[in-house]
DNA sequence: TTGTTGGCTAGGTGCCGACAA
DNA sequence: TTGTCGGCACCTAGCCAACAA
């Protein structure tokens, strides 16, 4: 538990600010707790255990985010290679496995946890050694009994130092090569050497570390009127070298030795073309292994990337256990803890609607995601699928009858839907989900009535956050009207932090004004985008600040969907995969769509 | 056999011109000889056919240089496993293999051959497919009879399309970011479209492709006074891509399908930061799977690299036969093909001093290098073994007593050597060289002597060509005195052309002016340097135009030789090792010695 | 309190002919 | 014939306060 954080990011920050993980590392205090039975642990299934531990644990907990949830060592957990390999999967490039013959759940001792940073991004993750643990397997088995643990799933609050931190998501001004970064005054005065006021222009250099240890100097001055802290020399160096867009966060602490450290948190996990191991490559690579070793019962490492998702495959023992101590049924209400920091306190409930394996073939008698589930909030797409220790019960089951879609009733010009489906009678809503399911689309709204409607395209060189309404962007790299957040483009080699977003128009394809752009990723690489009025067809302008986003049609074989409540739209392209969601059409570059530099 | 090349970089180009390599290629055409015994080639050893083939059969030739000797597809050779792994040991990184249990000599036929191009360097190997050959291993075994072939191995040169190309070393110039690339009149004029002179300044644009197929666009003008074909926009950012510094060389090739191309000869091997698999992991990869192959009798792959020497562990099987039908014994006198571009038309002569396994324990009976020789070109430092195949016989076998080393006596100030050895009764010299294979040692002149007294320290941020006598060098990027060629720096993230030589002199170094160098690289990564004046310590001055390079003193443990008749020194040192060769203490960094930017 | 902008300057890039080897 | 240089125009990076949200 990291206190003291200053999160400049959240208004309503009710709980985004407490980090609600529990702390754990290699050098946390606690005795291991090898099961008697198992071998000794010696052959560790992983070869990545070259890579360097990072330096700092309240860093590397900063740098996670508030969402974390690791475990520790001597804790009981259950392993679904299932979710693992699912995820391994989802994360891109990884070769397909074969079937491995594994159980669905693993019954393991936590042996390690060691919390690590890739080299290229500084993207951190953790990789947790675990072992199969018969013992408690057998308890299982004998009726699934809890487990006596040093901590509980909502264990105690670890009181930890309490480091003077702050996290700032950086402003176009921020990654501009135009000027520094902009320091928060609170933050500056709270994290950084006190500087001499009586000076006109008070300025220190200030020497902070980052994961890898490595030292980055800047200069710090206070200056302007009104006065403000700025981070000036060396801060554009620190951009390039971490390829920083806005939209991402910096992180400063200062710890009790008085060490300065300094953190990144990506916007959007960054495929950055580091060409070093990643860290998926690591995992597959791993995931060999983790067969073997579990075969073998010998060690093997699961690689957590908080911010992907993965530690869902490896549950608490006595969560395991606790959940599937319910019957699930059709109809039972329930609420999941958000897994995303952007959605606030919205409801995050929602209906079961069957209990079914979700690969019956494979894994038979898996509980890895064998809920199907309806939510109440549709704005935010999200798997159909649970597992039972994601959610929790709300109350009695509820009456087939009585639920009534929170979807407000309606429609707007330029969003011409064919058959109005803004409510739907339950009924109707299952016979559409079971549809879904089978074809494996997520959507609300069928998609061909969307075709060739509304679209925006980003191409893969735009990374991006928030366009807001009435913005206007240049193709320039210096100027763009307000209000503008948060927009940048990046080609691999060089990072450009402005957009240049003029291009071709691919023949046949409409062109748009961007209008009404809402926007934002979340931890899936979900995009949705507000609606966009059409435009008849002309040629394109490379005027200065008129400058146009150029779609791309969608297409038969797209799936689309409307949010009503919002006039979102989020659609599937046929572009490419790179998750085992659905991918929209501006996740991906669209050739010749827009041009990058 | 690419005719018509102008090459630039050569004043005596008796045969630098000539290309004395047999072309061939995946599309070579002559039929495939699938030894009967053997099995179907099914399994390729080798995970790296996913690299795309090189575009060009004449580029790839032009840029493999003029000494690259390729088998043919169907060629009967002989492998030799030991000559092969003591490259990839030599060229870095490899990890030692353990034993393997191959014979000396794998008696093959040659499959395919395939060219390719590193893509981060451009760097230019090929890929031989060889599978071993029963019949003729057979064959051998009963007598060693010369085998039919298609071509033998001085065979007939092949007549390919004839290529309007030229290679150019690029100059300080042509590198600078102060300006373009300077293009010889007759390379202009003979490759690239012809110009209409009637304007007052003709330019055109130039689109060429590169090994990988990329495309290069530069703008071609002919202006200045007096008139001069340049190279203007598009260059810099070709030279910035490429990574290119002075010294390297590029080249330009008109098909006669009217496509321009162009390639890369780079200066020394760059060991660019390339994360990709590089050539030598590659291959190393590759050596498992060739011991694995072998045993399975299935194709296995070996790389060819062109600039690296590597070819020399597939032998034709004829010239193998040929050269073991000669009986070698001391005394014998012998001469050897070039294997050095720059060397000219020097002695490579030299007399055999003994016949013996190089490692009986391991490949008992090889005959990998296993002569020993004492050349008479002692200015050359080469490998005190060869192979049969790589000499030929000079005449009859000298008398013991008749040979007189050709080193003449001199001795000079700077250079106080406590022995004078420049010559040598051939009783001591043989002594003498006993005593150096028994430690490794392959110079003329024992070492300590050497020591404190002369030296030069390169920093591995120096790549280098050829510093002229007089020239100074200055600290500032764009200024040095003439006459200056080819001198440039470069670090690891960017590429500095020009030299930044001015750094620390750490304590208890001597402080050297750069008098008199002389300096070449050969294949071998060999670097020469004539005598410097040493100086009285004195402060290091940082001024323009008076630049030193810092160098490190020849300490305990080195061994240092020099070469009378040119007043060459080499040395090598403790610092590390990039072939089995030696090592010159200049060809690494000192840490501290030469301050790179 | 802090995000964005224009003003300003220093320095790098790159095109040109002059000059000289 | 061609390598290098000074001149110069242009662009970008980066520091500053003004202004406004």
């Amino acid at each position: 538990m990291v206190c003291g954080l200053i999160d400049l990011n959240t208004v309503n920050d009710d709980d985004t600010d407490e980090v609600s993980t529990s702390s754990s590392s290699s050098n946390a205090s606690g005795s291991i707790t090898v099961p008697a039975s198992a071998p000794p642990p010696v052959s560790v299934g992983s070869g990545s255990d070259s890579t360097p531990v990072v330096c700092c644990l309240e860093l590397w907990h900063a740098c996670a985010g508030p969402l974390i949830s690791l475990p520790k060592k001597g804790n009981a957990v259950v392993y679904c290679p299932q979710g693992h390999l699912e995820q391994l999967q989802s994360s891109g490039d990884c070769p397909t496995s074969g079937d491995c013959n594994l159980p669905p759940h693993v019954f393991c001792c936590v042996l390690d946890v060691k919390l690590h940073a890739e080299a290229g991004t500084d993207d951190v993750y953790a990789q947790v050694s675990l072992i199969q643990d018969p013992q408690l397997e057998q308890k299982w088995r004998e009726g699934g009994r809890k487990v006596e643990s040093a901590e509980d799933d909502n264990g105690v609050t670890e009181k930890s130092t309490t480091p003077h931190m702050f996290c700032k998501t950086l402003t176009a001004s921020d990654t501009s090569t135009h000027g520094g970064f902009s320091v928060p005054r609170r933050a500056a005065e709270d994290c950084f050497p006190p500087l001499d006021y009586k000076q006109p222009r008070p300025s220190q250099e200030l020497i902070a570390k980052d994961l890898h240890g490595t030292e980055w100097k800047f200069r710090h001055i206070y200056r302007g009127q009104p006065r403000r802290h700025l981070l000036t020399t060396g801060w554009s160096a620190f951009v390039n070298k971490k390829k920083l867009v806005c939209g991402d966060a910096v992180l400063f602490l200062r710890g009790d030795d008085g060490v300065l450290r300094l953190g990144i948190r990506r916007a959007t996990q960054a495929k950055v073309a580091s060409s070093l191991p990643t860290f998926c490559s690591l995992q597959m690579n791993d995931f060999a292994n983790v067969v073997n070793s579990i075969s073998r019962r010998t060690v093997f490492n699961v690689y957590y990337n908080p911010r992907g998702g993965s530690s869902e495959c490896i549950v608490p023992y006595n969560r395991f256990q606790k959940s599937l101590s319910i019957t699930f049924s059709p109809g039972m209400r329930f609420k999941m803890r958000l897994e995303t920091e952007d959605s606030g306190d919205q409801r995050s409930t929602g209906t079961v609607s069957g209990v079914s394996d979700i690969d019956p073939a494979r894994w038979p008698g898996s509980k890895w995601r064998c809920l199907t589930v309806r939510w109440d909030n549709v704005e935010v797409p999200r798997q159909n699928r649970v597992s039972p220790w994601e959610i929790e019960r709300l109350g009695p089951v509820s009456e087939i009858g009585s639920f009534v879609s929170p979807i407000s009733k309606r429609t707007r010009t330029g969003f011409p839907v064919l058959k109005d489906r803004t409510t739907l009678d339950l009924g109707e809503s299952i016979r559409f989900h079971k549809v879904l399911q089978g074809q494996e689309i997520y959507g609300f709204y069928p998609s061909n009535n969307m075709r060739n409607q509304t679209s925006v395209g980003f191409g893969e060189s735009l990374r991006f956050n928030r366009v807001l309404q009435g913005q206007e962007i240049t193709s320039n790299g210096n100027l763009w009207s307000q209000p503008s957040r948060a927009f940048s483009s990046s080609s691999p080699s060089s990072v450009l932090r402005f957009p240049q977003a003029i291009g071709r128009v691919p023949d046949g394809y409409p062109v748009h004004y961007v209008d009404n752009v809402k926007a934002f990723n979340d931890q899936s690489r979900r995009v949705f985008v507000s609606p966009m009025k059409k435009l008849p067809e002309e040629p394109v302008s490379t005027a200065k600040n008129s400058c146009r986003l150029f779609g791309f049609s969608l297409t038969e074989g797209m799936e689309a969907s409307r949010c009503p409540n919002e006039d979102l739209v989020h659609a599937k392209g046929p572009l490419g995969s790179c998750t085992n969601e659905r991918v929209y059409p501006w996740c991906r570059s669209n050739d010749g769509c827009v041009q990058g530099l």
